[in-house]
DNA sequence: CTCTCCTGCTGATCTGGGTTATACTACGAT
DNA sequence: ATCGTAGTATAACCCAGATCAGCAGGAGAG
């Protein structure tokens, strides 16, 4: 049943509005969007590779990847979502997937129609240009995870991403930067870094030993979070899209 | 001095034209940009890392690079862009460079204002639109290039990059897949592969005594297509951003 | 209450690609 | 003419991370 999912909704809003200025009639168009709310269990495709889609996914709870698979089924994350992401709004222009989504742990998830993404973005500039900044957040962490499988360390590429999904969780009111929920199993963590699960699994040791990374249940805590951060060479500007003026919209 | 540079812009016409349906006010929007052309010779950084910009950068000619820089110097590109292309389209709404642009060969750029593309933008919502689906494209790419990095071998990485740029090429004109101007140095491939100088020579020579590629001055031959296409387990899908309907806009 | 299967963990061994160093062009600058 | 500099090529050696082959504990399914 497809109808108004006000407070899973208002998530979203929330992630659109650290980008972007909106209109009170702009926000109320988004919390107005109609969808339909859907339990994934872990390890659950939520988009099959390839798949022809009529609506974006968005994560209330949880954790969902998206990714790539080789021939012989080996995977590659491209991207993790956390609650208020979009994981495929590239998706209301491309389509047919060239990519899969993943639950990573149990997750709830709202499918938002192509249709009503594009009615209130028809209706509302703003809400264009608010959705063109939020593809534009997603590239730019594209291009870090490049640089990380391109060009670091296992140690280092872990690090960046720990340091990654802390900003991204305190940003969203999710956590603080140093101890966030991120309930996600060593292959998992190895399809995201490019790596094996052994040799993962031999990493986090080493940064447990460390004292640079602590599992406890399904939250990490972080407690040398400068130590982290150089490890990583992360430098969070690229998480940093402007707060928009709307100068595209209202000039 | 800035002024109008219409024979240069309508290469990047055509590229949003691939992508979107534009309208003639549109079109001739995009004909009249005020801009300012440059030349810079290979090697040189058209953008600093961290640079505060304030105009785009339009390959006119040659071959230019978007990258990441790490401590230690190591580079490694994110992006390459041939003629069309604009390399930082992102910069409209993150002015505050989290990448370099490098000049790869000797390279003709056009910078337009970011004044410029925004108010262009904000007269036409179909150029908005346009403009959300070319950083898309770029997105999708990225995507692509992590797959890469992150779970295929140095040769199958090589494969994959000539096929993609092959398919680039053709879509923009500007050869055929199978034989395109490609003046890239082994030095660059490898800042773009996430591999060495060194092992790129290796790779590349093991892969023309295999009658996969040859090098015959500024210009790449692929004489095996499908077979390079094979290794790289290359689909062409991600590269095809469906040629837009106006639905965004007219609804 | 047992039987999976998943997850974390470990050790032994192997290899793709990195590192370092050197030589041989072709070319642009003086 | 010659010198310096990029770029390609090569060889010898090294190592981070892959591969393969397990084991143990816990949680869900029957």
């Amino acid at each position: 049943m497809t109808h108004s999912n006000q407070k899973p909704l208002s998530l979203f809003l929330g992630r659109l509005l650290r980008r972007s200025e909106l209109a009170q009639a702009e926000r109320q168009a988004v919390l107005g969007l109609k969808s339909q709310v859907a339990q994934v269990r872990a390890h659950r495709d939520i988009v099959l590779l390839g798949d022809q889609v009529n609506s974006c996914c968005l994560v209330v709870d949880g954790l969902a990847a998206r990714f790539d698979q080789l021939a012989d089924g080996r995977r590659q994350l491209t991207a993790l979502h956390i609650p208020g992401d979009i994981c495929d709004l590239q998706s209301v222009v491309a389509p047919v997937a060239s990519w899969g989504i993943e639950a990573l742990t149990t997750t709830t998830v709202l499918h938002v129609p192509h249709a009503e993404l594009k009615r209130v973005a028809s209706e509302h500039p703003g809400l264009a240009l608010a959705f063109w900044r939020d593809t534009i957040a997603d590239a730019s962490i594209l291009a870090k995870w490049v640089v990380n499988l391109g060009r670091k360390s296992a140690q280092s590429r872990i690090a960046h991403l720990l340091c990654e999904m802390g900003v991204r969780m305190e940003q969203a009111g999710l956590g603080r930067r140093a101890a966030f929920a991120f309930d996600i199993t060593q292959n998992q963590l190895a399809d995201a870094m490019g790596l094996t699960a052994v040799h993962v699994n031999r990493t986090l040791q080493a940064m447990r030993g460390d004292a640079l990374v602590r599992f406890a249940g399904r939250t990490v805590e972080l407690h040398d979070w400068d130590r982290l951060a150089r490890i990583a060479e992360f430098d969070p500007a690229f998480l940093q899209v402007m707060r928009g003026e709307r100068e595209l919209v209202d000039a």
